[in-house]
DNA sequence: CGCGCTAGGTTGATGTGTCAACCCCGTCGA
DNA sequence: TCGACGGGGTTGACACATCAACCTAGCGCG
């Protein structure tokens, strides 16, 4: 697809950018997640989903699938949270589990969905301006699909790492 | 700045668009660089730095004014870095002792970089092409100051967190 | 039937990041 | 001279992510 493997300086310091960005960005969000509401971008991330389901109840599968994290990560991470009261792991009749929003899971995820997103317009949209936004979220699908189209491809079995 | 502080729906698209990519782009970088070299991308962004510098010796203090972590993290990294022998920390009359590139972590570096800045290429700058690339390093740079600006416009003393 | 496969899920070990508290030494003002 | 302050650096406790190994129930097939 290319010849030439390296970067040459621009795009060096590009890709250098978008390095520091993601760093910032995620720091800075996730400090202010945690300190005004102590819930990790994890743990927002699962009770988004949740919450936007219908019945506020998922398989850990779906969420896994919404997320795409690891299994074991999700596993661990429910269990953390339901330590802390955000869900709950209910057995019904079908095989699995399911994972259900509580009371306190909704009113965490409420009292914060507003400062969060709000900060996500001050820092992100707002910076940027609507254009560039979108045109960064249409690049970023084009990222996704290369590098899922590349594990699809690469990998026939099951060796998701590659070569 | 603005008005209203929700975000609409393309908004939100390209926002989570963003995530992902971050998430599936790190994810799979990372994945190489463990398998194929056992470095994290820790270890990847310290050895670069020090490899970039004229000696090959820094402070912990400059490595931290270039990677922007926070400066428990990096003592901690360069221990375990330490431990297996990528780098070394070495007393030396100025106060503060000087982190050094071993033999080892030299090797290390030049035999990863290489391929790491191709799959950085196949995976980042040819997807989306030269132009949006640059673009995106500029719009990082922007979020970048005005993530920047905010902390220190926000909070005089030292209260990082912001309120 | 019974054998093994597969896929959802759990577990434990390990490496990593963050926070808060601390240590150490140089500096500066009283 | 001395004490407090501040900044570079370390430490310990804890939350988190990843990997590999495992468990278990449904399924296909002999």
């Amino acid at each position: 697809m290319t010849n030439e493997p390296w970067l040459d300086d621009d795009e060096q310091k590009a890709w250098r950018s978008y390095l520091q960005m993601r760093r910032t960005l995620e720091t800075h969000l996730a400090r202010h997640l945690q300190r005004e509401f102590g819930l990790s971008e994890s743990d927002f991330e699962i009770l988004v989903n949740l919450s936007e389901s219908e019945t506020g109840r998922m398989r850990a599968y779906e969420l896994g699938e919404a997320t795409q994290w690891e299994k074991s990560r999700m596993s661990h991470h429910l269990t953390r949270m339901e330590k802390r009261g955000l869900i709950r792991k209910e057995a019904c009749e079908a095989r699995y589990p399911e994972i259900v929003l509580t009371e306190e899971g909704l009113a965490a995820i409420k009292a914060c969905a507003p400062g969060h997103a709000a900060r996500v317009r001050e820092f992100f949209v707002d910076v940027l301006g609507r254009e560039r936004v979108l045109a960064l979220g249409q690049a970023a699908d084009d990222v996704i699909d290369a590098v899922d189209k590349h594990q699809r491809t690469d990998c026939p079995p099951e060796v998701r790492g590659c070569g």
